[in-house]
DNA sequence: TCGCCTCTCCCCCGTCCGGCGGAGGCGGAT
DNA sequence: ATCCGCCTCCGCCGGACGGGGGAGAGGCGA
């Protein structure tokens, strides 16, 4: 069963002595072949250019450009792109959910251990990427909109403003919530006012609009 | 490379033919083994449960129970249960996002070739199901919480109501309605009415919470 | 043809809301 | 010791909102 012409792979990261261990991992297998290395971003998509792999091993964190973006431009540029595996720590790290949005075939964790690797990249390298593509890819986008980047005025809204901004998010009216927080209405009317005013808004609804936009009321 | 033991697999559809099929074009692999078959959702459970399958493909649309609680059931009651491998006729079918939170390990397409089925049958036996399960499980979780089941208000919206909803949740007055949709503010007071009271809530605010958690901005 | 629904618009009225300006207390930072 | 941010509260005002009622025009199916 071994493969007339062997897997070629590239490796990136930022790392030199991890690439050292990855080829030398890789380089066992009589079928599989580390064609060349990148230390950075940019490198990585000169690199793959260049020489065409069917695989390659992308770290996300890389100076320049991260693994996401690297991934990105290659298989926008790329007319045949090479499977690109990203290398992460955890799985549930939130750049999982951006390489899957980029396109990236497969994943592999940091302290994944050599077999693990190169059933990986055998794996990535023959099956035709995901196993089911698109419905992936329409999750992390799906995900993407969801958790969006915090806006700024998230973070310059007190712990008072926080509170009454979930209140209504409930639907409550001022009256309401003074009675939930134990306080007056009128202090209720500043934490509303200081909220329209950090939110830019001009009224409850579009407050709360910007709170379901913003994904505040999952997040902290 | 030849497996010593054979995968072994059961088949779980309702139709007689697609099981034939199915059984062939798999039976003709000698390191595939079809072991039995199951014509209902029920069927495929206690099937399962006596053979302990190394790979069960699961037909979506099935009598009694459909492959999906079939699937939930397997993956909850037993040990060591089966890589299931669902079986669908479109990657984008809403099917494809229940699956994925039930557990399943892969998808195949109705359409899909025999050599197809046969390599997916193989990696799903042979990999860690997913190549990133509990990301994927992440992202199907927050598919269903994004996508709930549309509640019976939606359907008694008339169209004119509709679209005054979508303003609303826009964060405009009613004037500001009113000059979008080119009609008198009190037309649209009478539709924001309407919306009120077939929505169950008692002012704008609520009404446009109740159409972000019913997911209605994203729908028809 | 007769209802029924939808869309359009009108009135009045009480309530709630948001904008304005102000103020006192309290605690942490410098 | 002082200053600044946060929380608490006050009054006043105009406008927006929501409830209640009503009514005419057009469409569409029974």
């Amino acid at each position: 069963m071994t493969r007339p012409t062997p897997i070629r792979v590239v490796l990136a990261d930022d790392e030199r002595m991890v690439r050292t261990a990855l080829r030398a991992i890789l380089s066992a297998e009589p079928d599989l072949e580390v064609v060349g290395e990148a230390a950075t971003g940019a490198e990585a998509v000169s690199v793959v250019r260049d020489l065409r792999p069917d695989v390659v091993l992308m770290d996300v964190r890389m100076p320049e450009i991260d693994g996401i973006r690297a991934t990105e431009q290659i298989l926008a540029t790329l007319d045949e792109p090479p499977r690109i595996v990203v290398v992460t720590t955890f799985e549930n790290d939130s750049y999982v959910y951006d390489a899957l949005r980029a396109g990236a075939a497969g994943f592999l964790l940091k302290r994944a251990d050599a077999d693990a690797l190169v059933q990986t990249v055998r794996l990535v390298a023959r099956s035709d990427s995901l196993l089911f593509p698109a419905a992936v890819r329409t999750l992390a986008t799906e995900h993407a909109r969801a958790h969006p980047a915090p806006p700024a005025w998230v973070a310059k809204l007190t712990g008072r403003e926080r509170e009454v901004l979930r209140h209504m998010a409930e639907g409550l009216t001022n009256a309401e919530i003074a009675r939930r927080m134990e306080v007056g209405p009128a202090t209720v009317k500043s934490h509303v006012a200081a909220v329209l005013a950090k939110t830019g808004t001009r009224d409850r609804t579009q407050a709360v609009i910007a709170a379901y936009e913003a994904g505040f009321l999952n997040a902290g």
